[in-house]
Order: structure tokens, then C-alpha cells, then sequence
DNA sequence: TTGTATTGAGTAAACGTTTTCTTATGAGAG
DNA sequence: CTCTCATAAGAAAACGTTTACTCAATACAA
């Protein structure tokens, strides 16, 4: 490790730790010219970098924040996690990566190990229920600066968290097949224990009824989000025999195992079958299947959570609690218009 | 912010601070039980978190390391990323994120920033030559512990780094094809500027001639490690009119491109041409087109790598400065055996 | 009983900064 | 020539820990 420290420099120049502290943080404000020439041409030659634990032990700011994800394996996190990372570094902070495979304990100890002073404040994302999450508890109680990623409290407005529409985004797409003339749409969920699948759900049945058609729940299947889970509920809605003409995923993977179940029926999409999903995940152009989806500003989300975080700790204060993104409907093909 | 220090418990406890800090630290090694008990109950009650800033300035070390990476958004990197923090967690350490996006003016700022004590050691990816690299010499220079991953240095012997086989892993591959009777494969190169490039060419030409098959530079082009690259690279393959059976492109990217490629001149794959690529990107299954290709196992790298710095940073000596990993070959069906 | 370990716990220095307070220097006004 | 004031720079406290050094108290062997 490089070993210079503020009284080295000190020393090579012969003035006190005081007046190279100045040189190093003010621009010299107090210091004559000819010294700070004289600091700075030392802290040149020697290499000095300070000590930023020092440094934050008294400003008391590390100067870093916590992003505390499930899996930044999942391209809609890594996408966060880079408009989060790009801002930081903007402003001149670092960026600290917590994985937690959405398991409570690993996200509990990661949030009290950065309370310790670690981080000025932490962006957080969860899959999990987030009134009984001992995590949320913490950082309440230590009164450490956060703000919420994609993660909704409906009756909790003050807490500070920058959130997608998953409702609209359903009630769009669901209106999109119904403008093709689909009036019989199958519904692959999500687990409605999670608020996103159950807010989808919502947004699907409300955009129904709007248009004064009526919820069929033989036509619903609840499943788990994974490509597996999406090609069973389309077997399944098969078996049943009852008729539709469109299908909605409540993400983009349970539609690419509904399609491949299609497929193995012999059937032709978007000609025989309609077809969306949700989440835009966005693979490189080339790989099929593809999907008509929603698409989630990623990038964007953790841009906007990250100034507001760094806005809140700089101000203590926040002038926009909630930032909520619209959807925005991304046409792939896999939607035919009904005659 | 929590601000509850250790004064606080110590005089909440009628002990003094040097005794709470031994419960904290050796789980009270010379501590009678009770002040033991006494202490720790304290600091439950006052949600007590020791700052680990201040922690840090004694004991020299930030139990945290960077992490610094082209872009985080690629899945190879995302998952070589989840191995170097799952690893860190493991050991109690935390994880900087940074995305330098291969710019050398960003990797240097990084470096020079975590270079400030902010991190115990290094963890090094990059696509730019190394000799001359800035960044590099920083970390010589202020001797902060570092591990390079994936970035080849061969003479430089003693660098710290998790490799990974790029040529024998070329060579592998194009074994493979000639063990199916292809004796005309034609090359889709990257970038000969980058290291990787040249080695698995270099990988490529060795198996060749090793097999006594000549090697023909009218089958050769060299592309850019993109899909619009691959697919350009074999409609001119296709223009030379030499005749070949199959398609080495040195990564999947460029494999998919060409696929595309064959795909609209109506030819069949593997029946009437064999492909194969590089990196096995990992899609959800489901996504077509699927090549056979070259696994590198991204996750094993990052864990390795850590290990290694964080074993450097404990105690100041590698026994193995050097890992190369070996490439496995994973059959996806792209290649069709000639008779 | 005396002497010697052993154990428990306190005191204070140190880590490398920033910052408040203080002082020395010199310039300009009267 | 003196007084005042601005400016430059130093001294020292503070940040919250860990740890080396003490010392008191107890336990045990002789």
C-alpha cells in the first residue's frame, strides 16, 4: 500500500497538515500562492492520495451508497444497477453491490453491515412483503438515508421510493388486445403473493371491465414467472378447452413457455393466437422468440432513485417523495388484429 | 443516522470503552461473563453498530474490494460479478462496483479513487492493452493488491491473474469440426487488435495445422465481436465462392449473425453448413438460435479471482499467482457430421 | 502466610484527516 | 510611526475505534 500520508507532504514541504488539508480540499482558500504551488507540486511527486477513511471519519460521509438487489445476474437489475453505478460516479460517489437472491436475512444483515457508516445511504430493491421485512425496520430505525426501488406501499406515501406503473402497464397492453377485437383473453399470473403480479392482475381486470367485458376465471392460471411455469399454464388452458383467442403472460418468460407450447400444439402466432408479455427483457435482437410487452425503464429507475438518494442526503431533505414511470407498450408481432 | 458509539454503551454498561470493544471483537477474550452478557445486552438494546470507519483507520483495512469491469450489463460480466461478490460475502467483505465501459481515462480515475484505502484490493478486467495502461501502473506504484481477470499478460509472469484458455479453447473447437470430417472451415475473426482475438486465431490455426489441413486465408474475416458483424462477414464468405462446410465465428454473437445469414441464403444448419462460437452467452433456453460453442465459465472466474486477491490481502504472499481455466466444449446441435 | 500467576478491566495513544481557534506577518490608513 | 485589519499558516482538538500497557484483584502453590 502506498504509504504517504498528510504529514509526509507536510514535512517535504515544510508547512503544518493544516495548510496541505486546505491546498487538498479548498483549492487553497487561506494559502498564499507560492505555497500551494509548493503542496501541490509535493503531493505530485509523492504520490499522495488521502486517506478517504480518515477524511470520512470526520466529514462523516463515505462519499458511497449501498444498492441492495436479488440477483444482478437478471438483466432488469444489471440495467438498474448501470443507470445506479453511471449516477454515482457522476456525483462522484462509489457504489457498493449487495446481492440477496431476495432471501429476508441476506438483505437484513447487508443493510445492517452498510449501516455501520459504510454508506451514506442505500437503494433498495425486493421481491419481498416490505411492512414485515425487518429490513425496512432497520433502516427506519437507524434513520439510514434509502429510497425504494420498484417496490410499492400503496398505504405508506411518505417513504421515498421510485416506482413503475405495473397497473397502467397491464391495462394498456390489456387494452391493446382488446383494440385488436380480442374479447376472450387468457391470463398466465404471476404468484400473487408478490404485489407486482397481484397489481397486473389488477390492471388486467380493470381494462376489462372498462370495456364492459366480463373476467372469465377459467381463462386464468396462476404461475411462477419462469419459462417452465408459463408453458404448463398454457397446457393447462389448453386442457380446459375453453376458448380465447389471446393470451396474457404476466412477464415476458412465462410467455416465451406459453409460445413454445403453442408451437408444439401447432398452432401460428400471432395467426391463430395473440400473445404478450411483460418486462421487455431485452436480450440481443437476434434471439427469438419475441413478444409484444411492456417495457420497464430499468436504466432510467435507477438513474431516478440514485439523485434522489444522493439529493436526500446531501439536502436531508426531499421535495418529491415518489417518482412513478409509465409504461410504455413495445409492439413486437405477436399481436394479430381479430376480424 | 444512528449515532450511537461505543461511549455510549460503555457508560451505559459502567465499563469502559476499551472493554466493549473486546466483546465486540473477540467475543470477550479476558471479559468476565457477566460484563460480557452485560455489554452485549447493551448494545442490543441500544441498536448499537460499530462505525466502520473508524474501525478501518486502526486496523488498516476496509474489508471491501473493487470490483472494476467494462459494463456490467453484459451477461458475461454480470455473472463473473455475481461470483466475485457472492465470494466477498462469504468473507465478510463488501463489493465496489465500477463500469469503465474499456475506457482507460475511467479505469484510471477508478483505480485512483479506490486506490485512497477505500478498498483493501483490486479486481481487474480489462479489454485494453495492459503494458500501457496508466491504471496498471497506479497499482504498482502505490503496491495496492490486485488480481487481473480474463487480460493475458504472457511475459509479464508474475502479475496476480484468473485466466482463462482462449487458444486452447479455439483449438478445441476446431478439433471438434475436423473430427466430424470438416476439412474447409471458415474463420469469422474479432478484432486481431484485441488479445482474445489473436489467441483463439492463433488456437484455431494451430488445430488446423496439427491436422495436417492447410490453412486458407480466403475463409478468413475478420469482424467486430458483433452480431451485424457476423452477419456480414458471411455474406461475404458466401460472395468469395470458396467452397466450405463449416463456420467458426470467434464468438456467439457473430455465430448468431451468420446463422441469420445462412438462414436467408436458405441453407440449413447443421445439415448443410456447421456453425460454432465462442463465450456461450447464457439466454434463458428457450431464446433461438443455439450454437454449439465454448464455454467460459465467468461465475468460476470471479469467484477464483477473489479468493485470490482477498487470500493476497491476508497474507501479503500468493502461492499462485496464476489460474488459467479450461475451456469446455458445450454441444448445442450446430454441427452436423460429414461423411 | 507469602509469593506468583492468571484474569478482568481501565488508561491512553494511535490511526489520518478536517476544522476551529489562535497567532504571526505585513499592508495600508491616520 | 503607530494602529488596525486582512491574510497566511500553525496548534490542537475531534472523529470512533483498537490495542499496548498498566494495574488491581483473585486464585493457587509452596
Amino acid at each position: 500500500m502506498n504509504d504517504v500520508t498528510i504529514k509526509d507532504v507536510a514535512k517535504k514541504c515544510g508547512v503544518s497538515i493544516a495548510t496541505v488539508s486546505r491546498v487538498i480540499n479548498n483549492s487553497s482558500v487561506g494559502v498564499g500562492k507560492k505555497t500551494t504551488e509548493k503542496v501541490l507540486q509535493a503531493i505530485k511527486d509523492m504520490d499522495y492520495q488521502p486517506n478517504e477513511m480518515a477524511r470520512s471519519m470526520i466529514t462523516r460521509k463515505s462519499n458511497s451508497i449501498g444498492l441492495v438487489l436479488p440477483d444482478i445476474c437478471n438483466p432488469f437489475f444489471s440495467e438498474l444497477a448501470r443507470g445506479v453505478e453511471d449516477t454515482c460516479n457522476e456525483a462522484l460517489h462509489s457504489c457498493l453491490l449487495c446481492n440477496t437472491d431476495g432471501a429476508i436475512e441476506k438483505e437484513t444483515s447487508y443493510i445492517k453491515l452498510l449501516g455501520g457508516k459504510v454508506v451514506d445511504g442505500i437503494l433498495f430493491t425486493t421481491q419481498n412483503n416490505i411492512e414485515d421485512n425487518s429490513a425496512f425496520g432497520i433502516l427506519q430505525k437507524r434513520k439510514i438515508p434509502f429510497c425504494f426501488i420498484e417496490r410499492y406501499i400503496d398505504h405508506l406515501t411518505d417513504v421515498p421510493g421510485v416506482y413503475f406503473d405495473n397497473y397502467k402497464g397491464a391495462q394498456l397492453i390489456t387494452e391493446y388486445l382488446i383494440k385488436n377485437n380480442h374479447t376472450r383473453i387468457a391470463y398466465i399470473s404471476g404468484p400473487l403473493s408478490t404485489y407486482n403480479a397481484q397489481k397486473r392482475f389488477d390492471g388486467f381486470k380493470h381494462a376489462l371491465s372498462e370495456n364492459h367485458l366480463e373476467y372469465d376465471s377459467t381463462l386464468f392460471y396462476e404461475a411462477d414467472y419462469k419459462y417452465g411455469g408459463g408453458y404448463i399454464a398454457m397446457k393447462e388452458l389448453f386442457k380446459r378447452g375453453k376458448s380465447f383467442t389471446a393470451i396474457f403472460a404476466a412477464n415476458d418468460l412465462m410467455a416465451f413457455g406459453a409460445l413454445q407450447c403453442i408451437e408444439e400444439y401447432g398452432f401460428c402466432v400471432p395467426d391463430e393466437y395473440s400473445v404478450v408479455g411483460f418486462d421487455n427483457i431485452s436480450y440481443p435482437a437476434v434471439l427469438k422468440p419475441v413478444v409484444t410487452t411492456i417495457e420497464i425503464p430499468a436504466y432510467k429507475l435507477g438513474v431516478t432513485a440514485t439523485k434522489m438518494l444522493l439529493s436526500y442526503i446531501k439536502t436531508g431533505s426531499l421535495n418529491e417523495r415518489k417518482v412513478i414511470f409509465d409504461p410504455v407498450l413495445v409492439d413486437k408481432g405477436s399481436v394479430g388484429r381479430r376480424e
